[in-house]
DNA sequence: GCTATGTCATTC
DNA sequence: AATGACATAGCT
């Protein structure tokens, strides 16, 4: 090309694009020369088309950043051909998120877009592409008898194929014959098959469309409605300010940060009614909506009862969706042939053209925190969205995080309170059980005298008791009574815990093996198992109350997915009288039945040693105990504790929120914590512990070099925006699937502080090589 | 030595 | 994902 010319007096400008394809390989991006006649148009965030590959293929590119120099080989530059950000603002939109995203919690850009924009390539391509036969039967014959003297082993297999059938998937092709691209190549060319992509496979499943459309008419609360006409007035006036101010600017604006709520609702108070409400009403003006919510409480009730209101306007994302079938959603919104969308946190990414409201249910829950590169929080990722859309963005949650709550009281969201029963049910009457003083009467039981005499009532009375333990899982972990040793994983630092089947079992990775007879270390037999899991407490529960019908709920009994509705159902049907188990009993489900509730040990949660275990804590037992007594007849709920004067455990035992938050938020003021003050983690893995401990030792050091250079005197207000380094320290489990892992703090109270030093550490891992094995994680 | 086939690295 | 370069196995 002749540029050369050019070069010295044109000042060129260089755009790092990632390219539209689904693979490792691509996971990163390409430099591409801007064309002067394109500059004007192209920014951060642009979809253009550009030459890929050998073959110079057309592909799909967003721009991820602009330089003026390059840094590959200017000669082998290539340029942009073409922009089509035209039309496409939405996605346009999507990629200056996906940049907020990167920003805020750490990751490559591609990182970023891969968890917006939903992989999309694969699956249509795989499926989409068929081979054809061309050649007639007898012709077939002869050729493939050729191949046959030839011993081309591949081309008979694929020759046979076609023969039998003469369409058949490529994928199909490729998997069960083993046929390489080759292959394929080498029989199109001599003319014997065609390869045909389908392009038509638009058969959107439309599921539901005979459903009853008629609007259920919901009588909201004198309350209820308050609340809903307050936003939706607020909502119009945003909108129609935006309307008359033009927002064609795209990212320009930052006038729309007034729409935020957080609704705080005691568990029964009808949030459910008031989001429909507002969703209806952006509807209303022709705007689209995202309802977020945790991915267990998505059942088929609340299914229904948006489809009733909504028709086929309302879909769904859930995790059983194949990622072709989530990206069938996603393309149904883009088309505008839906404008609700209900899903839990990637729904947020649905690409909506004029997207009025996001509504985030059970904001505390702890599944809006991704687990995967990014570690977004789909609450503070909503935010950012809310604002690029000018967009409402309502909170909801019985128990709200503190980050929420602290928000709401520095006037950053509007609070808005339900706190009364929408049918008039009271909040049960709780009660705190001490376990020591259980002990020193005489009780080694897991069910407190009281709770015993509870139970038998409710079983007398035919009415259902929920049995909550407040820990994951199982944990019976065993030990040699002779010299103290813990069996434990080979492959983690956790202890292996016995399973009634008589194998241990490793709670994180799943290794398992026989249970040992002999200890490992001093070979004495008196090994012994503590159990204290959900299966001990159901055996127990049966000793003490033989008639009972009993089911428990916990990992080994839902592995199996349908099985926890079942369960669940089965409890709801009254076909057992207690049910027993974790976390997951909790959430979201209504058995009216239920007049008793035992949180067995409170305490259990309470020290993990994370500065939220208090909150986590208190939204258990909160939760835990809104399930009791939900219809007419009143419920009660005993709570069994050693820690019986705990803040969080009295607080949730007598529902007072406020109280709860304000003795929470002093600790967290007087640590530093969030939401006082700013937390960045810096996880370190890798398998090499060596090589971990010495990366994580420079790490800490340059860390607290860049802080100790940005107190310096010049930067003077720096003074008060002192940043502490934490670490590095092991991890609570140090090792996890072989995988070594210590992390690193970085603390203080301007999150934009703390986002530069990441940034540093980020550039310093990317240029060491001694970082090559080690996966830094932040959150 | 030649061809078909499979594996691997490259793509700005 | 798609392409081409390269290595290998089995033939004339």
């Amino acid at each position: 090309m002749s540029v050369s010319a050019q070069k010295e007096h044109m000042e060129e400008r260089y755009a790092k694009i990632v390219v539209d394809i689904a693979g490792e390989n691509l996971d990163r991006s390409f430099e591409y020369r801007i064309p002067e006649a394109l500059s004007s148009q192209i920014g951060v965030g642009s979809v253009v088309e550009v030459p890929f590959g050998k073959g110079n293929r057309i592909l799909r590119g967003y721009v991820i950043s602009i330089g003026e120099k390059a840094s590959y080989d200017p000669d082998k530059l290539k340029e942009i051909r073409t922009v089509i950000t035209d039309g496409l603002d939405e996605e346009a939109r999507l990629v200056s998120l996906s940049a907020g995203i990167r920003k805020r919690y750490g990751a490559t850009m591609v990182q970023a877009l891969r968890t917006v924009f939903p992989v999309r390539r694969k699956i249509r391509s795989r499926q989409r592409q068929y081979l054809k036969c061309r050649i007639g039967r007898d012709a077939g014959q002869q050729q493939l008898a050729l191949y046959r003297k030839k011993h081309q082993s591949a081309r008979e297999r694929l020759l046979g194929a076609l023969l039998e059938d003469p369409v058949l998937p490529l994928e199909l092709a490729r998997e069960k014959l083993g046929i390489s691209a080759n292959t394929v190549k080498a029989l199109e060319e001599a003319g014997i098959l065609e390869v045909v992509s389908e392009v038509s496979r638009r058969n959107p499943t439309v599921k539901g469309a005979d459903e009853r459309t008629d609007a259920e008419t919901v009588k909201l609360t004198q309350r209820q409605r308050s609340i809903a006409d307050r936003i939706c007035a607020e909502m119009d006036l945003a909108w129609s300010r935006e309307n008359g101010n033009g927002r064609e600017n795209g990212t320009g604006g930052e006038s729309g940060s007034g729409c935020r709520y957080l609704i705080h609702g005691v568990t029964g108070s009808g949030k459910t009614a008031v989001y429909m409400e507002l969703i209806a009403h952006a509807q209303q003006q022709g705007k689209s909506a995202i309802m977020l919510i945790p991915e267990i409480s998505l059942t088929w009730q609340t299914v229904m009862r948006f489809r009733r209101r909504f028709g086929d306007r309302v879909s769904f994302i859930h995790s059983r969706l194949s990622e072709g079938e989530r990206y069938d959603q996603y393309e149904r919104a883009r088309r505008g042939e839906i404008d609700i969308m209900i899903g839990p946190r990637s729904a947020l990414f649905v690409p909506f053209s004029n997207l009025g409201i996001i509504v985030i249910d059970e904001e505390q829950e702890g599944a809006y925190q991704s687990e995967s590169v990014p570690r977004y929080h789909a609450r503070e990722v909503a935010q950012m969205r809310a604002e690029i859309e000018g967009a409402a963005l309502v909170l909801g949650s019985a128990t709200p995080s503190m980050a929420a709550y602290f928000a709401a009281q520095n006037g950053e969201y509007t609070l808005l309170e339900l706190p009364e029963r929408i049918n008039g049910g009271s909040l049960p009457r709780a009660k705190i059980v001490d376990l020591r003083e259980e002990l020193r009467s005489g009780n080694r039981s897991i069910l407190s005298t009281q709770l015993q005499e509870e139970i038998r009532v409710r079983l007398d009375r035919k009415e259902q008791v929920m049995l909550f333990l407040n820990r994951r899982g199982y944990a019976g972990f065993v030990s040699c009574r002779s010299c103290g040793h813990v069996i434990r994983c080979p492959h983690c630092d956790v202890s292996l815990s016995l399973h009634k089947n008589g194998r241990m079992i490793c709670h994180y990775c799943g290794y398992s093996q026989p249970q040992s007879v002999q200890c490992p270390a001093c070979g004495s037999g008196f090994l012994r198992s503590f159990k204290a899991g959900t299966e001990q407490i159901e055996e127990e529960t049966a000793k003490l109350f033989p008639d009972a019908r009993i089911l428990r709920m916990d990992m080994d009994t839902t592995r199996k997915k349908d099985a926890y509705d079942r369960l669940l159902g089965a409890f709801a049907s009254h076909e057992a009288d207690i049910l027993i188990g974790t976390q997951m009993i909790v959430k979201g489900h209504d058995f009216p039945e239920v007049t008793l509730v035992g949180i067995l040990a409170a305490d259990l949660s309470l020290y993990v040693p994370d500065f939220r275990a208090g909150e986590r804590t208190f939204q258990l037992i909160t939760q835990a105990a809104g399930r009791a007594g939900r219809a007419s007849k009143p419920g009660k709920v005993i709570v069994q504790t050693y820690a019986p004067e705990n803040y969080a455990i009295v607080c949730a035992a007598s529902q007072d929120y406020r109280r709860f938050y304000e003795e929470e938020l002093s600790y967290r003021i007087v640590g530093g914590y969030p939401p006082a003050g700013q937390l960045i983690a810096v996880h370190l893995r890798c398998e090499d512990e060596k090589q971990l401990e010495l990366a994580a030792e420079y790490l800490g050091r340059y860390a607290r070099r860049i802080v100790s250079r940005l107190a310096s005197p010049e930067t003077s207000e720096c003074g008060e925006s002192a940043v502490e380094v934490l670490g590095p320290a092991d991890e609570t489990i140090a090792k996890v699937q072989d995988q070594y892992r210590k992390v690193l703090y970085l603390k203080g109270p301007d999150r934009a502080v703390l986002e530069r030093i990441r940034e540093c550490l980020e550039a310093y891992i990317a240029v060491n090589e001694g970082y090559r094995p080690v996966s830094v994680i932040y959150e």
